[in-house]
DNA sequence: GTCGTAGTTCGACAGTCACCGTACTACGCC
DNA sequence: GGCGTAGTACGGTGACTGTCGAACTACGAC
């Protein structure tokens, strides 16, 4: 059928998907870091163009895409703008204390 | 003076050189990771050649250096083999839950 | 001394990855 | 409609990384 069908815009990971490997590696970058350290420290969804981070748009949909792809962060469309936000909840089902030990890190 | 003073054998990262990163960044991998899992799962010391890993022996050095490297595993050398074992205490110290959340992970 | 075993070192090679600039799409506003 | 902004897609490039085989060192046993 061709209706607009549920129609999803952006793809994620189902939580059984997530994998550590996978977590790991897309923690395991010092600019992916910055991010998830950002998203957890307002515990809210931020825009691309509201992160803090030094590298250009490219590279920054770059590596959001790895992690929307691992199931760390979860991105929600509104008009032009993409929000984005930390899968707190499935990250911490699946990998408990994974998430506070990286945060809690000083480096 | 050039008498053997203390004389360390290989050269470790002292806990406050550990960075999270490192750590990540060695554990993204899965070998490595296999690595890891092995030690933690005997609590004990294994040599290279007690280790189950699909690798050659030169590939597997090479990771067993990075995993030292990083910080995450230490290294005992007697006679000719050598003795590897997991850093609990440093890691638990450093990045509580991490260890023990990538530990728990069933993939 | 000789031999076998444990592990390291040294290239070399293929694959992946971070990064960028440019071009493109999509939305909102005038 | 026209324009600016938000973000994505694409192509390319340099650097890193995992892998191997072969050569090497070091220790222990015979």
């Amino acid at each position: 059928m061709t209706k607009t069908d549920t129609l999803p815009p952006i793809a994620h990971p189902a939580r059984e998907e997530i994998t550590v490997e996978g977590v790991l590696r897309a923690l395991a970058d010092p600019v992916r870091l910055a991010i998830v350290r950002q998203l957890a420290a307002t515990g809210q969804e931020i825009a691309c163009g509201g992160l803090t981070v030094p590298v250009t748009k490219s590279t920054l949909t770059h590596h959001l895409g790895i992690l929307r792809q691992a199931g760390v962060v979860a991105g929600r469309q509104e008009g032009t703008t993409r929000f984005n936000s930390l899968r707190r909840n499935d990250l911490d089902a699946l990998f408990p204390g994974l998430l506070d030990g990286v945060l809690a890190a000083p480096r």
